[in-house]
DNA sequence: ATTCTCCATGTGATATTATAACATTTCATA
DNA sequence: TATGAAATGTTATAATATCACATGGAGAAT
């Protein structure tokens, strides 16, 4: 059976951010900056790839790969999971979404324009997830791993919690 | 088809850990230390239980709920999924085995005695884990939770990385 | 000691997430 | 416009995880 095109796991429909903002500027803004990226870096954002983004923009919100799936498979490309999969791999090596380990999901990079140690906040109540970065490497984590001689290249930081918004609705 | 009892995606069978250390004595603390807060917290420490928590400690490293699974069977328990799950659940929610999120999969705690905000360093050569501690409140993480008003109640932090190990075997 | 209740376990079925393998098409560029 | 590399589409299947319901066993209340 296909999933509902909803992310992976939400309990609450609310494409909710943790702050108010102007949503379709955002898009654009991130669309066009990952557009010019592919053109510097020679990368091919291609139909497929372009529309994941799109989606994932449009969404702002942690989707699971089966929901995208059936998103692509409504705008008429193929819909068998490795069109999702591959085009989600595309765009997370080259740093315009993020995978969310802690819900199987992707979401779209917030800040595409550098490169940067993302960290999420996840609300265990809404699924909302928001991006901010972090610096694990300079904590406890990075001296332990010097002691140990334990070389990082990648972090997986993600908090999990109750945002604002949900904090207000039950005790407002 | 089950699996052949060994950890989610390794690619080296040798339990690496990134020091030396008497493992037995390790592995009787640590399960010592277990009993005695089950004892103290009014905890059932099923036979099931106490088993996954033994395989974890005795590994060493991170081990799939499938793989846990057919040691399960072997050892005459249970042999379908909820099985293994359920014990994971139940040492995890009392904080004697951590979900390492980045492979699906479990290790013991090294640290039972007392409670901590748990990091771990992810071998991607040989698949070994070695646990630590994080503050990820006090980073620029705990920053950015504050200011948008995010109550974070649990962290993951994971690296993913080279083990001392395996750079050495890459250039002794 | 008996009954009761709760929790844990066992099992079958199924949902969800992810990858392998291979044929076909598209695209940059020679 | 030929050609090789990359991208896409499709079938099949692997790996991870949960649901639902029946059974059993330990400890509490009587």
């Amino acid at each position: 059976m296909t999933s509902d095109a909803r992310p992976a796991g939400a309990r609450n429909p609310a494409p909710a951010a943790f702050r108010k903002h102007d949503h379709d500027t955002c898009v654009d803004h991130v669309l066009a900056t990952a557009e010019a990226r592919c053109t510097t870096e020679r990368l091919r954002l291609t139909p497929v790839r372009r529309k994941v983004l799109e989606l994932l923009l449009k969404e702002h919100r942690a989707l699971g790969a089966y929901a995208i799936l059936d998103m692509l498979r409504e705008a008429g490309f193929g819909s068998q999971p490795p069109v999702a999969y591959r085009a989600l791999d595309f765009l997370a090596e080259h740093g315009f979404v993020h995978r969310i380990e802690r819900l199987n999901a992707f979401v779209a990079c917030a800040h595409p324009e550098r490169a940067h140690t993302p960290a999420f906040m996840i609300c265990r109540l809404c699924d909302a997830v928001a991006e901010t970065h972090s610096a694990p490497e300079k904590g406890a984590l990075g001296t332990a791993a010097r002691e140990v001689g334990f070389q990082i290249e990648r972090t997986v930081v993600e908090a999990e919690g109750i945002c604002p918004d949900c904090a207000n609705r039950a005790a407002p």
